[in-house]
DNA sequence: AGAATTAAAACAAACGTTTGACTTAAACGG
DNA sequence: CCGTTTAAGTCAAACGTTTGTTTTAATTCT
């Protein structure tokens, strides 16, 4: 198939139109993170949506477009949270100067934020199979992603080890050092079943995934040769 | 159909069907990894193996028993690899007693594999791909995986975090720890993409792997507070 | 002879998508 | 205020294709 940009045949939803619309993109969510884009059938997702079967091709044009529409409100969601802490972080860095207790909360905030939206919106919602999905086998979609979240965040990473080491944060190995925590936050995400698992939890609890925040966090700092940061209350 | 455990027609293939059987498990490890179970269907299975449509009920039974016998093939590979590198981590880690430096090399040696074995793995043979999927979405297949692979290696994870902060090796911090440790090694596998795109990079090459490698030793040998090992050679 | 492989055809079921009639609610003219 | 128009939205039904699997018969190798 040959699908472009430029199908939008409900480019303005005003009326009803809009419930429906909504309802197959959080259902469509759910389904396509669990089961991946060839694991749900369209009626599944109809059904799932509780509207009618021809209700995709009509809202989004096809079956393309309902995911890239998906993908689109994740991408927004990611955005609304993560953009306003990576500001935050950067600013607080500027602001910390040389000190280095500072320096270590603005990074521990930074991380825990990310680290609890990772776990946290696995549990409550299943974004991240969807984008770990998109990263391990990058579809049309993933530049929306990569564009729109990824690139902004692994930014903000890089300011923290360049802060961290008083090197540039566009340095290559600066950059590669961004992606290994990346990778300590991801790892929660990615392979939450082994943690479960190793651990003998069911699943993640509140409780629980500040335990883990906080074994990233301590990691995180040592590598970054910050100073460690007190636990706030047990 | 019920089909249970329990089908093997060729469980023990002798003559030439060794050769279609492993067509067919080779063909369907990269187009499993790429496209997923559902992906891909049995036409395009058969295709790219070389092998009569038939072959795939003929010898596995089903679609689902050809990729159970692909998470076998591969779990078997990895046990080959990664196994004696364990148990040499290990067996380093006791004679070096409280020898720091020769804890780091140690270290660094197996952490160097393990990241090399994923990136490696996915560039060569996108095996890593498949695993994922199994980490996000655990199929029937995934104890399979766990029970043969995963958890000797997060154990030995395990020790690294608990010979280096000489605490045991099954507290429950230690554990989230060494998952820490797991996630910086699985960043480079699971978003390569993001690793590449952020680099400038089409692809990884040997080189590129080593900096890389390099930069994940080095956050990990500081994050255990250990002494950072020299580089051999550029 | 017997096991493995091929080719070709067929099967019911499920697939994504399309169709045309029906419903609904706001817009319009009187 | 009512009757009509209009267009977006919804619906059940069907379209043609592809799915995983099975079957049948003809080869090929040990």
């Amino acid at each position: 198939m040959a699908e472009q940009a430029g199908y939008e045949p409900a480019a303005e939803p005003k009326g009803r139109g809009v419930g429906t619309r909504q309802q197959l993109i959080d259902a469509a969510l759910g389904l396509f993170a669990v089961h991946g884009y060839d694991g749900v059938t369209t009626r599944a997702l109809t059904r799932a949506a509780s509207v009618n079967l021809a209700a995709i091709n009509y809202h989004f044009g096809s079956k393309q477009g309902l995911y890239r529409a998906v993908i689109e409100d994740i991408v927004a969601q990611i955005q609304a949270r993560l953009w306003p802490a990576a500001d935050a972080l950067e600013a607080a860095l500027r602001t910390a100067g040389d000190n280095r207790a500072a320096q270590s909360r603005a990074v521990a905030a930074f991380l825990r934020l990310l680290l609890l939206s990772f776990i946290g919106e696995t549990t409550r919602r299943p974004i991240a199979g969807l984008i770990l999905r998109e990263y391990t086998v990058p579809s049309a979609a993933f530049p929306l992603i990569y564009d729109g979240a990824v690139e902004r965040m692994h930014r903000a990473l890089a300011v923290i080890v360049a802060t961290a080491s008083d090197r540039p944060a566009d340095a290559p190995d600066v950059i590669l050092e961004a992606h290994a925590l990346l990778g300590q936050c991801l790892g929660f995400a990615v392979a939450r079943v082994i943690v479960c698992r190793r651990m003998g939890w069911d699943d993640f609890s509140p409780e629980r995934m500040d335990r883990a925040a906080a074994a990233v966090v301590k990691m995180a700092l040592a590598a970054l040769d910050l100073p460690q940061v007190e636990r706030r209350e047990a």
